[in-house]
DNA sequence: CTCGGGCTTTGATCTGTATCAAAAAATATA
DNA sequence: TATATTTTTTGATACAGATCAAAGCCCGAG
């Protein structure tokens, strides 16, 4: 292939015009910042402990934000496919260590900005800011939903609001990872989903 | 009383150059959209279906955000007490009408912005964008922690956790409130306070 | 001071979901 | 194709916390 990486900052070229407008000069400046990455089903992008460093937006495949409790859970926070950005957002906000991993679920293909050229692309491009304010109005929508539906519903009825929300997931990932995402046993989600 | 908002502007004023640096006349401007506004217990002002039209900014007392599921149980989102903004922030964002209720709790005394000069702000006044990045974050911020709360620790860590954090709304606020805000029922509440 | 209505506590019971264990099915590896 | 490994299903049991019910307590209105 000759422009691997044509197709990607196509994407990410349409979901930053979805959102805001910029020029083409300042659209270019933007895009330079974002380095191409490939990554293998399982790996890690972001460790337990490390300052989130970088924002990733996938390409292609899928990412996972996870964290680990005290007795060894896995809790799955967000999972991002394709045309999504993936942030360890709240190391990422406070520059405190990541209490989340990153992890790729399938071999992916993303573009990856660094916290640093993240800050320096709000102090240069006045647009920016605005679209960091829509990524962040965005996500803590996207929190308080999953914060209600956590506070309001049963199993039951997060995997149904699941199935009709965001079928992807259901479909595409197996039903260990979906589980952690419901928070609840891989064994319930077995039983529930064969009574639906 | 000769200048009964005073204080208030002045608790405003110093939490607002807590966050951003705003030259004095900018910060008048900022100030003259903030109206004051007293509310009697329990007075709901923003009702379940209305449009959030306003943010708040509580000087005394204490303003609760709240919605009621399905079966009639009340949910406590945030509790914010003197010295700190509410917002139905996902009607604020999104425009739709509210999902959520805010209330009094106590005989509180507050300043009001509506929603349209508060985005009026965000045009004229380039670090007011600042300030309301940091809102934003910060709600982030906090959503994540009590989404985490919930997924990671059971009714009793999870009240430990409150009265550490946050002893004022264990002190202050009735169990009833204290259980919608933990999301356990008053018996549970009552029953785990005794064991501590 | 006292009466009434809300809060809080205590007890008994019930239920959703976790956990543990093992079989069955699917997927990867040789 | 056979074998090992992982994932999913099924069954049995345990438990945190809900719900229902009733008694006790507190605090404000008169």
């Amino acid at each position: 292939m000759l422009f691997p990486n044509f197709t990607m900052q196509e994407q990410l070229t349409r979901y930053i015009k979805g959102i805001i407008t910029v020029k083409d000069e300042e659209l270019d400046k933007i895009l330079s910042f974002f380095k191409p990455m490939k990554v293998e089903k399982n790996e890690l992008l972001v460790i337990h402990g490390q300052t989130s460093q970088r924002t990733f937006f996938v390409g292609n495949g899928c990412l996972r934000i996870f964290f680990i409790t005290e007795d060894g859970q896995e809790v799955t926070r967000y999972l991002a496919f394709e045309n999504n950005f993936a942030t360890a957002l709240c190391s990422f906000i406070s520059k405190e260590p990541s209490l989340e991993f990153i992890q790729a679920l399938e071999p992916t293909s993303l573009l990856y900005i660094s916290h640093k050229d993240f800050y320096h692309l709000l102090e240069i491009i006045p647009s920016w800011e605005n679209f960091y304010r829509h990524y962040l109005e965005n996500a803590y929508v996207n929190n308080t939903n999953r914060l209600m539906s956590f506070l309001t519903l049963d199993a039951t009825e997060r995997y149904r609001q699941l199935l009709s929300t965001n079928p992807k997931i259901v479909q595409r990932l197996p039903n260990k990872i979906v589980a952690t995402y419901l928070n609840i046993s891989q064994e319930t989600l077995s039983r529930l989903k064969s009574k639906i």
